[in-house]
DNA sequence: CTCTTATCAGTAATGATTCCTAATAAGCCC
DNA sequence: GGGCTTATTAGGAATCATTACTGATAAGAG
């Protein structure tokens, strides 16, 4: 036993289920849901548990592989890009699209400074339609 | 029957009930979960359902009089102020703080041209340690 | 004051996610 | 390659926030 050199990766043993999991939300653009990485890695794992999935899925996004989105009054969804970036949520389609922009570090250190906190992370999702779907409406 | 003149708001009669939830998120500045409003609400109206407080909430932030706001790992909150601000989130004590600040008009415009579509609102979170508890940490 | 019906209280139902447990399989050591 | 330890799995039960349902109640128009 090793008590220096602290294991930050959460997740210890590459399993198949886990690859498979990490391999789909990558794969696909559609940041998808729980259910939806499940349907997916099902064509290659026929007997992957809806468990399995969750649980990696969430043990992933702590380990920093992949990235948990959410938008309102939908449900918790997954981002294979880590990189920062922002999104745009179709209120019709439910689609999310990448938005290749982020706050200027600037910015960032103006809240840090006005909070006197220290700000890890943040989220900048905006609402709306999407092009296809405001031609419909 | 009045076919022109749609009803906006979607809350016709002014019961006890809603007009002490939204007297609760508008008074209590920690934009409080549905079940911390169900407590407040009940000191005034001690018969008053959950069910209620959830119905009217929702219903409330459709008219657009609360906000709802949603953080990483949280329950569903609401806001009373629903002018343009910001959030911070304390990962550690879940407080939430309003930031004066807002996303300029050009930034927005930038988004819907690059997407095509049109930007009804955005959300702008920051996570992170607030200063008392980044001092304990 | 009456009457219509939106709203309510109380509870059951739903849906996403997490927990639990015996069985399985990574991957280190020989 | 074969054992061995134990992280991980499958499957199902449990949890938690939220919503739906139903007969009773009370806003507020006339």
């Amino acid at each position: 036993m090793i008590p220096n050199k602290p294991d930050h990766s959460k997740s210890q043993r590459l399993t198949q289920q886990r690859s498979a999991v990490l391999h789909a939300v990558e794969m696909v653009r559609t940041h998808p849901s729980a259910e939806e990485v499940f349907h997916l890695v099902r064509k290659e794992l026929p007997n992957i548990s809806l468990a399995t999935v969750y649980r990696n899925l969430h043990l992933l996004a702590e380990e920093g592989k992949i990235r948990e989105v959410q938008f309102e009054g939908d449900v918790l969804r997954y981002d294979g890009i880590t990189g920062p970036h922002e999104h745009f949520y179709c209120r019709s389609c439910r689609t999310v699209w990448d938005i290749d922009r982020s706050l200027s570090p600037q910015a960032i250190h103006d809240v840090e400074r006005s909070m006197k906190a220290s700000v890890e992370s943040y989220n900048l999702d905006f609402y709306g339609l999407c092009s296809v779907c405001r031609r419909k409406a």
